[in-house]
DNA sequence: CCCTGTGATACCCGGCAGGTATCACCGAGG
DNA sequence: CCTCGGTGATACCTGCCGGGTATCACAGGG
């Protein structure tokens, strides 16, 4: 394994200047974000396109497009550069730099704030118990941020629910699984049926069901859009709205809420995820815990 | 998603003085290996030491060692390195630069060279049938090369046998199931037999199992180290070695050759793998192919 | 004791990344 | 029809840094 064939090889630097313009398709505010002047921009990116023997954008007097080679680069290069910042922030990481005085042997969890609370206990109790035990941070992350942490390194694990995450190019092992239920202001009057079905929730009216962003953008429907748990339970409490959740989100539920069990809902799972080609002995030893539960 | 934070952010250049280094455990062969000469190399390195904060290497005056830190930037490093050399790739593939009057649209398959005869005609027809079919290229792969080949853009899908290829990091269906067979020299005693263990074949007195390389390492053993299909089927004609195969291996087998099926031997299952976060049409109808097959 | 081989340092040069000023072009209004 | 605003491209300059050569500092082995 010499040095294969390398005659020129995509910098850094320029694969985050060409996504920035593919991001934004426009030069002047793509330089803005980088914090740089728009001819540099121009510049780099044509040498780029020169330098892969490939044209990455069509420039219409009004804009920019992108062409075939311009979004698979935009594709292949967001996965490369996360790929990177990852190896810099493990690296800085397993050297201790990012805390001072902390154990170099600590490992991030991604958890989806507010999920997860018992087996999340369960797990840090149980791991902890392991003799050696790495340090575990618990990172709360977006509604579907996980994925993304797990790439770009700011997470070395993450719980998942598998209908919601894509486990796509992770390793993962089964956690549990549960039901769905319906999350109704107490008031309600379906709050007093035993169960319900989907059919029943999606369409009550004048109680709309709550969406949530995924990947910042929002599905269309006339419920309420929703960034936090502590808002949606506020809303639901208000009856202004219903929203549907794993079983174990009765932990946090108010007096105001009534879960009903949905019949029809296809079940959740649980998984633990992390990187594929990771190779650390603390996380193997986290996994075997959490599989044991 | 603006610009997040980005303070110092690991060239891929230095990315690959850091690999070469931490291969080569030595500063001037990492540099001869470069092109470059030692003390910019040096340079370098410190610099990314400085810049990630962490020390990557520990250098004792005879030679260089790895850190914790260094560790996991090789690690990590070699999937980001990968990752920036498979977008450059399948950029230029997208925009067809790599042949001047080749079809835009089109697939590389890596298929282990001499194996997957039978399976891979029915695939390349069925596919050829498609309406809208992209040009298939296949892409001969070394041993266990496919995993790379994925990895670095140099393919798109791999056609794998899942008890030697690692499937972790890619999405992949199954295709088909087999038994393993021993092929011996026709004239050895052994050969008469209607089956036969592993145990049977890993210590025939004077006729060793061969060793084929995994990621350039040969396992420990008495057997010769083979390089590709001819020559072991050479050596077993000869009467020098014994090996074992998938089932379908019958299709090259010579006269000089008798195929024993082994009792107790894992089935092989074959896989078609593609990178995870693939977005590709023409990758997709390839997938669709493959399974119904 | 010197000789050999290691990585680090000193110094120099050329190229390229980045800035400012400006151009060339087109679409929208008047 | 002409002008004006906004696009990306070009021209030109400058300073930094990547890379080279020559040399040092140091440890081991004869």
């Amino acid at each position: 394994m010499d040095t294969p064939d390398t005659p020129d090889a995509l910098e850094t630097r320029e694969l985050r200047y060409f996504l920035a313009v593919a991001e934004e398709l426009h030069f002047g505010r793509a330089a803005e974000r980088l914090g740089m002047a728009q001819p540099p921009l121009s510049r780099a990116i044509q040498r780029l396109e020169r330098r892969l023997g490939v044209s990455l954008l069509q420039r219409n007097r009004r804009g920019v497009a992108l062409t075939d080679a311009g979004e698979m680069l935009l594709h292949e290069g967001r996965a490369a550069l996360d790929a990177t910042t990852a190896a810099a922030r493990r690296t800085r990481r397993a050297g201790g730099a990012d805390r001072p005085g902390g154990s170099r042997n600590r490992l991030v969890l991604a958890v989806k704030a507010g999920a997860f609370h018992e087996l999340l206990h369960k797990l840090l109790d149980a791991y902890a118990a392991e003799p050696d035990a790495a340090e575990i941070e618990v990172l709360p992350s977006g509604t579907c941020e996980q994925e993304e942490m797990l790439r770009d390194g700011r997470a070395d694990a993450a719980l998942m629910h598998k209908p919601f995450n894509s486990l796509a190019g992770f390793d993962s092992e089964e956690l549990m699984t549960e039901g769905q239920i319906a999350v109704l202001p107490a008031g309600h009057p379906l709050a007093a049926h035993r169960t319900l079905s989907l059919a029943d929730v999606s369409n009550i009216p004048g109680l709309p069901l709550a969406r949530w962003a995924r990947n910042g953008i929002y599905p269309p429907g006339p419920g309420p859009e929703i960034h936090d748990q502590t808002q949606l339970a506020q809303l639901i409490a208000l009856g202004r709205t219903v929203a549907v959740f794993p079983d174990s989100a009765r932990t946090w539920l108010w007096a105001e809420h009534t879960a009903v069990p949905l019949t029809d809902a296809p079940p959740v799972v649980t998984h633990i995820a992390w990187p594929a080609h990771s190779r650390s002995l603390a996380l193997a030893r986290l996994v075997r815990t959490a599989t044991r539960l």
